[in-house]
DNA sequence: TTGTACGCGTTATCAT
DNA sequence: ATGATAACGCGTACAA
């Protein structure tokens, strides 16, 4: 609704001047010529009338909307959204641009019809954000639309992506671990076939492999990635004479279970055994005790990182004729380190270095 | 950005008559009159092109965005955003609204300058939602837009709002626990003084009036609302021979702790201890062993609620000319029953029926 | 250097 | 029962 009616030709009448000069300076159009003198004199009575510019008559003139759309999937049920939105949202302000949220759902036909509708708002652009690393079929509608995918890759390549550098968190984690001394490490891992089980699976071997550890098959379970998998899991890795002394866990939830799998063995979190997560659900690592060492997902950057490659698409679209392809943006996973990791207990073997 | 440029005028030429018409017809003007054939016609021609007003072109004209804005504070740190913005984003879809998201802080002045830079966006109105249950006091720039607060109460009664049934909630939850048989039942509860502290304490006391039990001080036992609170309150609830059979906690952070506290004193959940949350956080209370039985908040409904308020606030915002007074509304907050409650042991009290 | 006038796609008013 | 046209507020080509 119109509250405050101050338009364009407010300003100019309250500055002596015509729209056009308005329009200009504070639009800095190139070609226009106006003294500093009256530039000035635009800017302050603008500011002072507080003015602004109606954004619907501008974009209908403009024929865009500086709105963005963000399409995420099951918003609801996952605190990583949050960060996502967080991170766009903010990305978005600082290019003036709008951030409008549907929710979908994980089924073809939703997806289809949540992005015409989407498009019907005229949306410049969209995110689509999946809440689990993965790879998509870019739904049709979006092949016209510049679009940026968060948190998963398209199977062809065809629009840009952004997803969390899976390997590196794995890799770091389980070098926290080593450079505390362990060297028999576990990896609790989870049943699915995705590109984060896959990557971690990655970091986990190569870091064992720079530090000179052997990959021992038997140290990797895999289990549902829910915490009674992650209980089941450790059960079977830790309850042997010849236990880890560390353990890498797929996320925090799965490092959840194997607190009550430690608790049960009798084993104890740092003294006997030293666990890592991966997620950073700070409702998880903060609430275990001790404290969970983890890894975050780099949600927030995922949103910014999305909106600004986005808002590039956006610019040169049409340069962009030549279908151009993709590799993804993978951003870094940092370890936060709390209280789950010390030094392995001196039993059977010698203490190096 | 102007993909499918299909306008009114093409389906008018196509349909062979006036834009006027297609308006009228499609816009269900009582007014027009125009043949049932004719109706017909266009409606089918329109579906055909695929067309659909231009929602600039229309705000435009019609003075209001159709966007509401949803101004949410640390929409990042708690999964229960998701939920509310899930809500409001759904009830704004049956409407044909839009819903565009603002981050703001709790600062003060941040609200400020982002409750403006929303209302430049010519939002028809606004949802100020906070992630704690406490009483705000309502910015200034807010006072001339609709709004609804969600899970806040403005100080003055100025604007409606929807808070959760925390004393419902509590009595519930306590009332299950007396249902199994319960008649000592601690509670663990926070030492903020907001309203969700108050109601749930008043809720507990009123379960167990309503039981006949007697109220024992030396029951509750308040700390910080997270799991080390919870684990040190319930430390002191638990460690003494007169303990209660069953716990009730503010909050899931602190049901957590509860669990490590009796762990720790070798008492067993349920067998001989039950315990019921707050919160449903799924993350929490589907991880712990057992799964914790707990009270979920209504933010999906409240998201909900808000949104359908704030329809009917701007519908007919012109007869709101006196300034209303609204008591804020309540939305009851479901028991979610899981693993952790039990019949007391029978030991010393004598099986009452 | 500045002002006038048109167009963006709709809806609403008024005439036919 | 239907149609012509003004208006919404802004940006800009073109005239002055």
């Amino acid at each position: 609704m119109a509250r405050k009616t101050v338009g364009i030709r407010d300003v100019a009448r309250e500055a002596g001047v015509s729209v056009t000069t308005v329009s200009h300076i504070l639009n800095d159009v190139e070609s226009a010529r106006a003294s500093d003198e009256t530039r000035e004199r635009v800017r302050a009575t603008a500011e002072r009338l507080g003015y602004g510019a109606n954004r619907i008559a501008r974009s209908l003139r403009r024929q865009q909307s500086e709105m963005i759309g963000l399409l995420s999937e099951e918003i609801a049920t996952t605190p990583h959204a949050g960060r996502i939105i967080l991170g766009a949202q903010q990305a978005a302000r600082e290019r003036g641009l709008t951030l409008v949220l549907i929710n979908t759902s994980r089924n073809q036909l939703d997806i289809q019809r949540d992005t015409d509708a989407l498009l019907r708002q005229q949306v410049d652009g969209v995110l689509y954000a999946t809440m689990y690393h993965r790879e998509i079929a870019l739904p049709r509608s979006l092949q016209s639309v510049p679009t940026v995918l968060i948190d998963s890759t398209s199977d062809d390549g065809s629009v840009p992506s952004v997803v969390p550098d899976e390997e590196g968190g794995a890799y770091a984690a389980v070098g926290e671990l080593i450079q505390h001394g362990h060297r028999r490490i576990g990896f609790v891992t989870n049943i699915d076939d995705v590109p984060a089980t896959r990557g971690r699976l990655a970091g986990y071997r190569r870091a064992l492999g720079d530090a000179g550890l052997e990959f021992d098959e038997s140290l990797v379970v895999a289990e549902q990635s829910e915490t009674p998998g992650g209980y089941k899991a450790s059960l079977a890795v830790l309850d042997r004479a010849d236990r880890p002394s560390g353990l890498f866990c797929y996320n925090d939830r799965m490092a959840m279970g194997a607190y009550r799998a430690a608790a049960e063995l009798g084993i104890r979190i740092p003294s006997d055994l030293s666990i890592v997560g991966f997620d950073n659900q700070e409702l998880i690592a903060e609430g275990l005790y001790p404290a969970l060492t983890t890894v975050a997902l780099p949600h927030f950057e995922m949103g910014e990182w999305a909106l600004d490659a986005l808002a590039a698409l956006m610019q040169d679209d049409a340069a962009t004729e030549a279908v151009a392809s993709y590799e993804p943006a993978v951003l870094s996973c940092p370890l936060v380190r709390r209280q789950s990791v010390a030094a392995p207990a001196e039993d059977g073997a010698s203490s190096s270095d």
